[in-house]
DNA sequence: ATACTTTATTTATTAAATAAAGAAAGGGGA
DNA sequence: TCCCCTTTCTTTATTTAATAAATAAAGTAT
């Protein structure tokens, strides 16, 4: 019987992700900063930073400013040396890029008109995105994949994707075997988040919520630093909460009521039909429309600023988050639907709760799938095993 | 310069408080067994036995049965040597109990109709409280209080007990340095959560909401195995969402529409008062003539059944919890409005969700809030760091 | 009785952190 | 300018806590 976890070369492993980690946040620093910081001996530092260097984790760059004694030598994470690969795996694409520490997109390619009836249609075609770029993987990080549909992160298993009729599938092992890469495998909205906390606007907030507003409605719950995932993988996902006053329409998840039916792209184009007559294929054709001033189409938007409003106003009190990011298509129409949303928010929470709480639009758009989906791989290497320093 | 935390220091303490938390959930254990769920050599199991053995944490109680070699000896936790003192501090009385490790109370008291204007009122019937009953502090491993309002309990301070006027008061740290003794502080609601995890209902189930339900509404979240407070403590505070189809009575938050004003011990006395024009002081009153078959009764506590559906639905879509407990006096009443609060619950979730989840009725009622604050103290004992072995 | 298992402990070793001393590199006052 | 002080970083020796391996303890199975 191997007792394989060794529980110092676990404590080293901490202590050199935390160092890491403080570069991350703290962009430049001297060995000194950080071993205050850290509380860990000053010698610990160098012999952690040492092997950072000779790994190519990070650089020195030069010396900073003396402040009456020896001047600092300033260490600075090797971002552009930390390179990840991310996979949005959407209906109708699969959406990939080569993303370096910085969040900056090196390459980035997709494929389209996919057609997917099997898991192992998927994994092949995954495994020709990656490939058909002639990448060397060994200088790779990772791979990570952002999937629609319920997926279990810890498992790495694909548990069920409606899109595609795929169950229990095990793509991060499958993947995993035939790459040689390590691959990190979960649901797209809750990569979305994690790629806001690491890269976005959650920088620097350990309590938000996202929300993705597109062809349907999910969303991410970070609590503590941490991504929620709830009993069984499903937390976060708001798109079935009942809301009152619905149109009765049948979700495709089986119930009636559904924010979703309610908030979707495709709702509030339906919506706009019902009520005019006229043509119209999704939000964004609604939301040009709006901008042009078209008053049913603005009308649309308000009403979906206070449904949503109601909902992020249960999250804002059941969750008590310090941001909401809003994410997906229809957030683009965000000028539009603001000011009624906000309303609805401030009158569906207390203000003592209300006034901590701050509420933005994502400003990684487009980007944000595939960005999430490679930070899935900065996440699993550098994440906090307990509240460091910090 | 100190560098306190020492990181080996560290490392001995989570593996101490790993072999506690095993114990504590598997009541009899050998050092083999232990060594190898922890995945720690035995040798260091030998070791660190020991010194708890020495420090009447745990004990043996002679040999198990041989599996073909020498008999396991047993370990076994102190629970009895376990001693915390629990208080909760309510609106019009204080209670407090001292518990042992098993969750029996060794002792219970309380002083009624108390007058708390200040902090230090507060703070002196504390400590009254825990003086008159001449215990050795010394023997007991800590303090914890359980009290109503907004609390913070990474700092210790009441941020605001409306029921007081209290604002910003750092009991925690002022009581400790007069009792010379761990004290910890927290919201009474999470108290009970916390009760439930280690003694309760959700001694296996590392996800799930509590909802307490008597004059006010409150709740509290368990995600992951670690009770939730959000970016400014208030998480769980259902009490204050806003819900549909609402009487329009302002809440003493100041907001209409509140849960609370919905379906609070209070609450549902009102409604019967408005229906019948009858007399009735509160929800226990209510239950009683529902009991009896009272018609009007019944229909108040279906109409919160519904309620509590619509807004239970929301935290399962939303959080994903493995199970609800009920607690609180209007929890008594579960038998009367079970039926339409399990129909509207299902009717609020999809499928795939709601049949993973479990709904029960606290089986503490009366203790809960005493025991969960002195659960605060065991918690503060052993709380994972993280994910060990289990 | 003998061989084999399983559990627990002891002894020696190893890994990683800390403490303490000193080197490196500058600032600033006399 | 020289000397002392401060701050940063490194080196060496020490300490701590875990592991590995050998051994003891106490059984079962043949």
């Amino acid at each position: 019987m191997r007792y394989q976890r060794s529980n110092k070369r676990l404590m080293k492993q901490v202590n050199r992700r935390s160092i890491l980690r403080y570069l991350w946040h703290h962009d430049l620093a001297s060995r000194a900063e950080i071993a205050r910081s850290l509380q860990l001996n000053p010698a610990t530092i160098t012999n952690l930073t040492r092997e950072l260097k000779e790994e190519d984790w990070l650089v020195e760059t030069g010396d900073g400013d003396s402040s009456g004694g020896r001047p600092p030598v300033l260490l600075m994470l090797n971002r552009e040396s930390l390179q990840m690969i991310g996979v949005d795996v959407g209906i109708h694409s699969i959406k990939f890029g080569l993303v370096n520490g910085a969040g900056i997109f090196l390459k980035s390619w997709r494929m389209d008109r996919v057609e997917i009836q099997s898991g192992d249609d998927l994994l092949l075609l995954i495994m020709e995105g990656i490939q058909s770029q002639a990448l060397n993987l060994e200088t790779i990080l990772g791979i990570g994949i952002g999937m629609h549909g319920f997926v279990d992160r810890k498992k790495g298993i694909i548990q069920y994707a409606p899109a595609f009729e795929l169950e229990e599938y095990a793509l991060q092992e499958k993947l995993e075997n035939t790459l040689d890469c390590m691959v990190v495998l979960d649901n797209d909205v809750r990569a979305m988040a994690v790629g806001e906390r690491w890269f976005g606007l959650a920088k620097d907030v350990s309590d938000f919520f996202l929300i993705n507003i597109g062809d349907g409605v999910g969303g991410a719950l970070v609590m503590n630093g941490r991504i929620q995932f709830g009993g069984t993988q499903m937390a976060g996902e708001i798109g079935h909460i009942t809301v009152p006053d619905h149109d009765g329409i049948v979700c495709r998840c089986g119930k009636t009521g559904c924010l979703e039916t309610e908030i979707s792209s495709a709702a509030l184009a339906r919506k706009y039909r019902e009520m005019t007559g006229k043509q119209c294929e999704n939000g964004k054709e609604l939301y040009a429309r709006a901008r042009q001033g078209e008053l049913e189409a603005i009308a649309v938007f308000d009403e979906m600023g206070i449904r949503l409003g109601q909902a992020m106003g249960l999250v804002v009190q059941l969750l008590n988050p310090k941001l909401i990011i809003l994410a997906g298509g229809v957030s683009r129409a965000w000028d539009v639907f603001a000011p009624r949303f906000l309303a609805e928010l401030k009158r569906n929470t207390v203000d003592r709760t209300y006034r901590e709480t701050r509420v933005k639009p994502t400003r990684l758009q487009g980007k944000s799938g595939v960005l999430g989906a490679a930070t899935l791989v900065i996440e699993e290497w550098l994440e906090d095993q307990e509240g460091d320093g910090e």
